[in-house]
DNA sequence: CTGTTAGCGCTTTCAC
DNA sequence: GTGAAAGCGCTAACAG
């Protein structure tokens, strides 16, 4: 079994009060500092979190609710937020809500019963419900990359409207009249980006028209076959905007499968940079979301309310985008 | 603050044993059992794991090491694993080793420290030290998607070797001789497929041309550049073999940017099939990999010494693996 | 089946 | 600066 302190209390003749102290940096006689660490490393001794745990109420471990850690998008964002935790000594504990909504109440739960010392969400679900078991305990949440419909709690995302905004001026730089949006009408950002499409098309005196409005879920294959049906409309859109990632890769699979091309026959621009847009052909015009900023944010203001036990009104803070230039829109 | 057992004790007069008996699935009284119930709900009881975690030694929580958590390849195996331990009722510790063994070995110590039930670890380093701290703790370990040159642990991954003489396969059966190989010298799996490809060629009676190998990291970069400069050689290859999903991706975009044209010019088939492959034109010929029954072997495993204790000898899985067609490859 | 009791390994008063 | 003692919330004997 692992060594205790009580174990270094016997081959030190020291107490325990004073190893403990020595292990949350208080000051020892340098002496006695000398004979606990000589005893540390003899023994092997790490501190064992559980039991600290139990006392202090504090983990140091931040729960992270994906809707799903299998998507690129996820994939980042959970690679930075662990690199800033890290480096903030705290650890994470990953549930993957696998996109249903039962499943993310569970895990809020389970992250509950673990002690989680704060919730990082990208959340499933639209209502705060699922959360209610998090705010009843004092357990800060932020919401990361999608607001709730209710519920006050931080939140860190893109701005959404301007973001698609600047895709769209793409297009209309480019003489496009007939644009398409192929976007998921559950999401938050899919609702807010499709909020964003109409707005752009609208103040530029454009009108959005039926056909060209494709709103489902963030999929493969509600971009595939969206794009599709889309090509093979009589009246064809010269230009589709597609919301996120996974729609975005669906809908060039549907273009490149059919006999047109992109930009010559159609042009793409959409939302969720990865360079993986870079490789294909042609390379696409999208709008980069700023991964690393918002986990830091996140993390910032999350951690800022764990260790300060701030109460705070919860912030609402929404990042900007860049548009990363390619070769998938065509100048009419 | 949260209720505690106490507080259900208080409530229903009955003492902590029942209770925690109750709470632990054993038998009670019905009208116990009604009261115990009424009252947890009424009080929003939840179990704190950490003081269970504490007297049993035991969290239900399994650390999870992956060399990089934005790579598709261990956030699509981080899905799965997730998904059977949840189902197990176990929850996930995850920690980003950034490809860099220093911090590699610091959160062993922090998963150890945290007392996680067990290790599962697609590792960087490839000498086992980093995990004398699990293995002095009793705390087991499966190794997945790379094996160790060294210590014994349950490792689960794929025939690499049978996997790269597939796709040689395909090439030789088009009557390529001119095969170029561009993979990792780093990783175990790099390795082990480069040794495939020799085996491969050899077997076959081809030969191996040095100018034809590229051995260095798994990177997106490395492919790039390795893939251009084949390109650029008086003597170009006709197909190369590229080892991993990074790699596979660089080697395309310097294709792309090249005047030349796959497969026209220059045939490609690699390992680690992702839906991406398919998007590219052209769809490429890869061997897919089992991550889904990886996983649950993996966490089976795991399991298995976790719950039962099992000392057993280590066992070492291959799994197979299938080639997904594509149109990469030119018949010569 | 139920209750009493003794810890799990640590931090934290509060004297000294 | 150090030590003794209490207790975090729970489980696990052991009696009854």
């Amino acid at each position: 079994m692992s060594a205790t302190i009580r174990d270094i209390k016997e081959q030190t003749g020291l107490s325990l009060a004073t190893i403990s102290k020595y292990l949350n940096g208080g000051n020892v006689l340098p002496e006695n500092k000398e004979k606990i660490e000589a005893s540390i490393k003899e023994l092997h001794y790490e501190v064992n979190e559980i039991a600290r745990g139990l006392v202090t109420s504090k983990t140091r471990t931040v729960g992270i609710l994906v809707h799903n850690v299998s998507s690129p998008f996820s994939g980042q964002l959970l690679h930075y937020l662990s690199e800033i935790l890290r480096s903030n000594k705290y650890g994470m504990l990953i549930c993957d809500s696998n996109n249903d909504e039962e499943i993310e109440e569970q895990n809020v739960r389970y992250l509950l019963s673990k002690k989680v010392d704060g919730i990082i969400v990208i959340p499933v679900s639209e209502k705060a419900a699922f959360l209610d078991g998090a705010v009843k305990k004092n357990v800060p949440v932020v919401l990361l990359d999608r607001a709730l419909a209710d519920g006050t709690f931080d939140c860190v995302k893109i701005d959404n409207r301007a973001a698609v905004t600047k895709a769209i001026q793409v297009l209309l730089d480019n003489h496009h009249e007939k644009i398409a949006i192929i976007a998921s009408k559950r999401e938050y950002t899919g609702r807010e980006r499709y909020a964003g499409f109409v707005e752009a098309l609208e103040k530029s005196g454009h009108k959005v028209r039926k056909e060209y409005v494709r709103l489902g879920i963030h999929s493969l294959a509600w971009g595939y076959e969206n794009m599709k049906e889309l090509l093979e409309l009589k009246d064809r859109p010269t230009a589709v905007f597609t919301d996120n990632y996974e729609i975005t890769l669906g809908a060039m699979m549907a273009i490149n499968e059919s006999s047109l091309k992109c930009p010559d026959d159609i042009s793409v621009v959409g939302v969720d940079d990865q360079i993986i847009f870079h490789l294909i052909n042609p390379p696409l015009y999208m709008v980069e979301q700023p991964l690393q900023e918002m986990s830091n944010k996140a993390v910032e203001l999350l951690l800022n309310r764990i260790e300060s036990g701030s109460l705070d009104t919860p912030m609402d803070i929404s990042l900007g985008t860049r548009i990363v230039e390619g070769k998938s829109v065509k100048t009419l």
